[in-house]
This record gives C-alpha cells, structure tokens and sequence, in this order.
DNA sequence: ATTAGCACTCGTGATACGAGAGTGCTAACA
DNA sequence: TGTTAGCACTCTCGTATCACGAGTGCTAAT
C-alpha cells in the first residue's frame, strides 16, 4: 500500500515533529533525511500522504504533521525493533515481591516513571472475574465498629470500616476471622454458602453480627475495587503541546477519576506493551494523548504500569523507560546482615 | 491604630477584589461600599494604607490589591464573624469512625473539597510523638515473603512486604502475632524492650526471623508516615489567577509531593481553623497561595482536612464549605434492615 | 519520474495608536 | 482641618497594520 519511500517519509516526519514540536517541511526532510531527493519530490510524497490520511496541515502553507494513523504506522515500527514484552511480562509479575507491596510498588512505579518520562507515570491493578481471597481479619476499633481487612490473593489489601448489631470482643472476632482463614486460596464464589452455613451453625451467639461481617466480606470479594495510581502531573505544563489549558484540563480531570484509570487499564487488551493513541482512545479527554503501558494478568489481578503524554511523545524513550523501571523495581530485599 | 474608615476601606477593597478578581479603584470603593464618601477621600485612604502595607499596585495608575497582611486583616475580621473552630473538632474525630476508614474518609473529604470550593481539597493525617498500636497481622504471601499488617489507634493502616530469613508457616505466624496484640492499645517505647524479651524467650524455633519480624515492627511504629491525599487539582487551571503556567506548576509540585503536604499539616499550629496566607507560607512554593484548613489532635495522631487556593480564595465560602463537609461526613452507618 | 523556479498563502512578531481606567496633586470648599 | 472637584499624567490592553519568513502548489524544463 505505501511504497519503500512513502515510508521512510513517513517515519522521518513523526520522527523530527517528536524531536522538535514543529511541523516539519518538504525542505527539511529533504536536507536531513532523505537527501537523496529534492524537497520538490518530498513535497510530492507527503502531498499523497496528506490524501491518504497519514498526515496533514494545522493550516495551508505550513509544514505538515502526523495524524494519529501516522503516529501508529511510527509506534508500530519502533515497536518492532524494540519488542520489551517477554521482558516486562517477567518484570511486573515481580511486583508482588516488592517490599513496600504491590500498592506502593505501583505508586512508586507511576511516581518515578513521571519523573524520568516528563509526562505522566499512571500504575493500576484491578481484580478480574475469579479473585481468591488470602486472609480475614477483624479490627475492634471501639464499641461495634469493626474495621475489616481482606488480603486479596497477591498481596492486595482492601480495608472497610462497618458497624455490627453488637458489640463483640476481640476475641470473638479472632475466632469468627480465624474460622474464615480456613479457606485461604479460595474463590470466594466457591466456598460462599459453605461457608455460610458453617459459621452460621458454629457461631450461634451472634448469629446476625457475623451475617452482617459476612455480608460486608462479600462486598469487598465481590467487586473489589480497581486501584489507581498517578504520578506527577506538574511536569507536562512544561510541554509546548499543553500551551492551551483547557486541553491538558480535561486530561487532568480524566486522570484524577477512578473511572478514568478504569477505563485506561481497560484499553489494555493485550499482554506486554499496550500503545493507545490519540483518536483510538475512547474517552474524548485521551483524544489528543496517548498511552504507552506494560500490563499483565496474575493471580487473577490485571495490572497495569504506563505512561500518559501528549500523542506526540518520545515513543521510543519511554518504552524502553517503562521497560527499564519495571527492571529495576526492587523485589523484597533479602534479610541484611546484623 | 487603623481608623475606623481605614478599616472599612480595606475590607471593601478586599472583598471586592475576591469578588471580582480584577484590582479595586478608589471610584468603586466610593460607589458601592462607603457611598457617604467621595473617590478622592478613598484615594488619599487608598494612598495611606498602601503606605501601611495594606495595599499595593501592580502598576503605577491601576486600582489596588490587597497585600498579604491586608488579607490577613480580612480574614481575621471574617474568622471573627463565623467562628466555627469549636464544631470542626468535634467533627474532625468522627471520622475514626466513617465507613470507609480514616483513610477513605479523607480521600473523600479532599475530593469533595476539590469539588465544591473549585480549589484544591487537601487532607492528612501524621501520627505524632507517641502513638498506639492496636493490632498486627502477619499474612504469609509466598516462600519467605510476609505481608505486615499494622493498625495504629483510631483506625489508621501501615502495611509492608518483607523477607524473614526463614519460611514460616501461617499458623507460626499467627502464633506470633497473637503474642503481640496481647499488648493492644500500647505505646510501642513502653513495651518495646519487654515484648522482645518475652517473644524471644516463647518461641525459640525461629529467633531470627522473629527479630526480623520485630524489627520491621518497629520501623512502622517509631517513624509511621505521614498519609496525605489531594483531590481534584484540574478545577484551578480555571482561576484567572493562574493564568501564568509557571505558578500554578510550582504548586501542583508542591502538592504532588509528601514533602509538600508534610509541611502544610506542620503549619496548622492549633486546633480548629487554620488559616495560612500568601508571604506567612513557609515554602517558596506556597507564597502566592493560601491554605485554610481544619485540623485536631486525636489518638495520637494529628488530622487536617483543607483546601489550598489561591491568596484572592474566597476565604468566607471555603471555611463554611469545610465546616460542612466536617458535618456531613457520614459515620458509620447503622444496621441497615434485613 | 524528477526537479528548479515562482507566485501565493498564512502565521508571527514588531510597531503604532486610541480608549479606558485610575492615580496624584492642587485648589476650592465647609 | 478634613473633604471634594478638577485635571493632567501614566499605564495597560486591544486592534490594526506591515514586513518577513517558511512552506506549499503548480508549471515547465530536464
């Protein structure tokens, strides 16, 4: 469909309009590029690019700059040569190890991923269909209010405060918690009216305060929330592309939402490096940016480790800056000498 | 030593430069606020306070601003009007006790507070000197790798993946934290030393990989961070006040990180409401901006939920906005019928 | 098929200019 | 002595104008 030229056209305008953030003329890819040729032939070649929607013109007699199908025809180049999948499918499974746990490896990860990248470093992790449950444990904070902490299978940890008919000792909730932790490892689904009954039939004394802890277990296992991280944002209002605030104002919105994230790790569909770019994304708020993003499934969590930026974003550097985070992330550290 | 005409001067000034965000001319002063008194009276007012350090120009031959301490002076005559200190601690403690925890109780408060003032929602919660730990929980995750679970009193969760030099079974696990917990509700100084020597004299199959437990313990308990949460920042890219990039960049940075928040709680030096204007920040970052905040001590622990805006905030909404969201915050909520 | 040449277009930055808002000062006034 | 009217002066802001430069599209020559 493109000839041998047209491509290397293509590539060298998204590559000098990333480099330099203007549009780029028939003259300078003539001179820098392809000097082989004149800028009258390039002027040809893009004219045809133009028509085939690969580029196009923020306004007549200027350069011309990528549409989102010639960012794609560039990323998917680039991802040729560089394919970091095996990599990071490796490398984010390891999260779980971190030693600060898999929350705060995400938050460090989205933190530093901002820092080095200068757009925006977002991490998630979201349980799938059949999440397993780890551990139970009941808090007494004060008198009936009882802070429920589940440990999702994978190190996970959701936290919820409930208030039960009665008011009931530690100890009685140690031994409703520890009754529990007996099916550590299973699908909730699975063991759900089993386990009713037994604690049910066990525990008579407070018969409708452990109905209520249950119930409010099953909230939690049912549908745990997703959980979102975003790093800095502070260093992208440097970018020329941001120069107009109400841009990068609804992606900052879109970014400050839990349905936002939601809705990125979503867009994640495959394993390994994920590159959603501006008009492909759904929401509005994406349709000028992009999304450059390691994902994985384990222990039937879907995670997620990205960056968000402008569509015209050094591709290039910042896969292989998410590929080198995900290296480098500590696992938990071995015992240090006394 | 302000007349009485000087002071009326200032506040109309204020108020309306709040009200409308551009600088107020002595014209206006004379028209809508003190109509018993001509423009040039207010001028030569005008003059005098700006002689005081009151009032400034942003340009020779443009209306005035007020300066910090003219702020000062507004929202010490405000604070003076609606006093509402003694409710916010009242409210303040409640949130030990929303549903969400402490935790989701101030994330939300934040995120409401972004949302409703069009500013920015901060909220916070540092433990200070001595605090209490009331539960811990060791969750055995994998081959050597244990998920630490600390609840400190009132509800507030630290948790950390670590690596003890032996494997060690759930159930040894649970032995061992079932020993600690004996001490619920301690200070961690108090007992530190006698907890250590009771452990290690009891379970003498695994002493060092107790003392690895213990020592992580510990680092929890003597230096337990600061957790903070910001809500939606994208509103203020709205304000004309921050028209200008650079400004409004320095303080999402500020924002975005612990450091920054850390220091905002500092400032909050008594119960009840904060207010911190413009120059009185301690932070570079800070000195065009202000913070109101609310903030108590309890359970050893020290809370603050606010907003940060800019110094022309409208400072007698943003501090009824908090009183409100204190009230409104939902407790736990009751048994909710079968 | 490629290229040189040329007229045309459009954004950008500099400059000038007038309108408007506000001040400071002086002199008149109660 | 405190207050007010009047007036000249200052500074910002928006608009219009103009020249420049970069780039295109088209045509004709190679």
């Amino acid at each position: 469909m493109l000839t041998e030229r047209q491509l290397e056209v293509m590539l060298s305008v998204v590559y000098e309009y990333i480099r330099s953030g203007e549009s780029v003329g028939s003259r300078t890819v003539s001179r820098r590029y392809l000097t082989g040729h004149s800028s009258a032939t390039i002027r040809n070649e893009m004219s045809d690019l133009e028509e085939m929607g690969f580029l196009k013109q923020p306004h007549t007699s200027s350069g011309r700059i990528p549409t989102t199908l010639g960012y794609r025809l560039y990323v998917d180049s680039v991802l040729q040569r560089v394919d970091s999948s095996k990599y990071s499918k490796e490398w984010i499974k390891s999260l779980g190890e971190h030693h600060k746990g898999i929350e705060g490896a995400l938050e460090s990860a989205s933190d530093i991923l901002s820092r080095v990248s200068n757009y925006v470093g977002v991490a998630a992790v979201t349980p799938l269909d059949k999440v397993k449950f780890q551990r139970v444990d009941f808090v007494r904070l004060g008198e009936r209010n009882v802070l429920l902490l589940v440990v999702l299978q994978g190190g996970l940890v959701h936290q919820k405060v409930t208030s039960l008919p009665w008011d009931m000792t530690q100890e009685y909730l140690d031994d409703l918690s520890r009754r529990i932790n007996v099916f550590a490892g299973c699908e909730w689904t699975e063991i759900k009216t089993s386990l009713k009954a037994y604690i049910m039939e066990e525990l008579q004394d407070y018969k409708s305060a452990c109905a209520a802890a249950l119930r409010e277990l099953e909230g939690i296992m049912i549908s745990p929330s997703i959980k979102a991280f975003t790093g800095s944002m502070s260093h992208m209002l440097n970018l020329p592309d941001f120069q107009d605030l109400s841009r990068i104002q609804a992606l900052y919105e879109f970014l400050e939402q839990e349905e936002g994230m939601a809705e990125l790790v979503k867009s994640c569909s495959k394993e390994g490096i994920n590159i959603i770019i501006g008009e492909e994304n759904e929401s509005p708020a994406m349709k000028r940016s992009a999304l450059v993003a390691a994902s994985t499934v384990c222990n039937g969590q879907m995670t997620m480790i990205g960056v968000v930026g402008p569509e015209r974003m050094d591709y290039e550097k910042v896969i292989t800056t998410i590929d080198r985070v995900l290296r480098t992330m500590d696992p938990v550290p071995e015992e240090e000498a006394e």
